[in-house]
RNA sequence: GGAGGGGUAGCGAAGUGGCUAAACGCGGUGGACUGUAAAUCCACUCUCUCCGAGUUCGGCAGUUCGAAUCUGCCCCCCUCCA
């Protein structure tokens, strides 16, 4: 196995789980918060600010890659890594989100999908051999199964047919994916709300020779009930000894819900796009920077944080810069909130060595102010 | 002094008899965002006791069933000619 899992340390206190990843790319501790780069950047950030947040491993995607620049320009530049100066760990999602957010340019066959360019209307076809031979030029450390994330809510017929197509995407990722020494792939798991199609599609998947498995298709609006009942549902059925990874989600409460079912990887947009739009993650909950009662605030984001933004800057300072549309706003802003949820990921690990995570989760749960509303979740 | 153009909500700017409390943009205020079609999107932005009602389109006086829109006078701004 390329991609190795190392587990440290079971919970007493419930199904979190300390770990250690390595790839061909470097070593790190689980759970782990990986910011998402798309288009091969962590929108605004330079790779030496990722380094200092302490970043260790980050996304890029199959779709938009293989659109723009093109796969073969990233393979010709020496792969991705070199393409976008990031000597970490690089995961690539598979084109399968792009089923769910593009859906109203796609149409799903057995063979594959079928897009509209989401610019030029081009017609594109995406499959599973196709995402891996993307993959596969980019050179990430972590590739995905080409998979359909599929909608919630969705009829029980409609997933059943997903989740077995899924299935058959699944073996035919691993049967086109050309750098087994060099890359790992992980098998995504599917099934909605139904916990039958979860099991079903959990089952099969293992007895496939994946590097490890995630848990799709949440966050696509479900109720947290349905989420974390799936999550703890499905986990137990994934092996030990192989990571696990929660796809799309970040928000602190359901990252924390869900290492307490024991996943071990969680990448998500929301740091780094809320940050663009002028909210912040803080220990004391979300911040609408933009808001007047910030304009004469000269005090830090967030006291608790030691990112470069709140050891350098002020709330009106960071509001100045939003209200007069200052690309340096988004920056700092990115920068700290990435810091928040990596340090989120790094404070739970501690807590999960120390035997004290329920403890901790319920102090986040606490000050983020998170048993009063779902939103923040 | 003469000729012409213009004064519309915080700003810019449509509208030139009823469907207009008045398009649109900016600004302002609040909100959303979860494997990125996102520096995006949504709501509100004359006043009120906000269901509904009341005052508006430089000022005043008219015409009209009805005026931001037509008429008269006045005030102010811009351009050109003296």
């Amino acid at each position: 196995m390329v991609i190795k899992y190392n587990l440290k340390k079971k919970s007493n206190e419930c199904m979190a789980r300390l770990g250690e990843i390595t790839t061909p790319h470097g070593k790190f501790e689980t759970p782990v918060f990986m910011a998402v780069g798309t288009q091969g950047t962590v929108k605004t950030l330079v790779k030496e600010e990722l380094e200092a947040i302490g970043s260790e491993i980050v996304l890029g995607n199959t779709y938009h890659l293989w659109n723009q620049p093109g796969h073969k320009i990233v393979e010709a530049a020496g792969g991705l890594h070199k393409f976008m100066n990031w000597n970490r760990s690089i995961l690539t999602d598979s084109g399968g989100f792009q089923v769910f957010s593009l859906a109203k340019l796609r149409d799903i066959k057995e063979d594959g999908v079928y897009f509209k360019h989401h610019k030029s209307g081009a017609p594109l076809f995406l499959s599973p051999e196709i995402s891996m031979e993307i993959q596969n030029s980019l050179g990430s450390d972590i590739m995905m199964a080409f998979d359909e994330c599929p909608p919630y809510p969705a009829t029980y017929e409609y997933m059943k047919d997903s989740v077995e197509r899924t299935l058959r995407w699944a073996k035919r990722s691993l049967d086109a994916h050309k750098n087994k020494d060099t890359q790992g792939l992980f098998g995504i798991v599917q099934g909605g709300e139904y916990l039958d199609l979860r099991k079903h599609s959990a089952e099969e998947l293992v007895k496939m020779d994946f590097d490890g498995f995630s848990i799709g298709g949440l966050s696509v609006g479900e109720p947290k009930e349905i989420q974390n009942k799936v999550l703890e549902f499905t986990t137990p059925l994934l092996p030990e000894d192989k990571p696990r990874y929660l796809m799309g989600v970040g928000s602190p409460g359901a990252i924390l819900d869900a290492v307490e079912r024991g996943v071990d990887m969680f990448d998500c947009v929301l740091p780094t796009r809320i940050a663009r739009h002028g909210t912040a993650m803080t220990s004391y909950g979300r911040v609408l920077i933009k808001n007047k009662e910030f304009a004469a605030d000269f005090t830090t984001l967030d006291p608790k944080c030691n990112c470069y933004t709140c050891k350098n800057y002020t709330k009106s300072y960071l509001r100045h810069l939003f209200k007069a549309n200052e690309i340096l706003g988004m920056r700092l802003l990115s920068i700290h909130n990435i810091q928040f949820l990596v340090d989120l990921t790094s404070n739970i690990r501690l807590a999960i060595k120390e035997d004290r995570f329920m403890e901790y989760k319920e102090q986040v749960y606490k000050e983020y102010g998170l048993n009063n509303n779902d939103k923040d979740f």
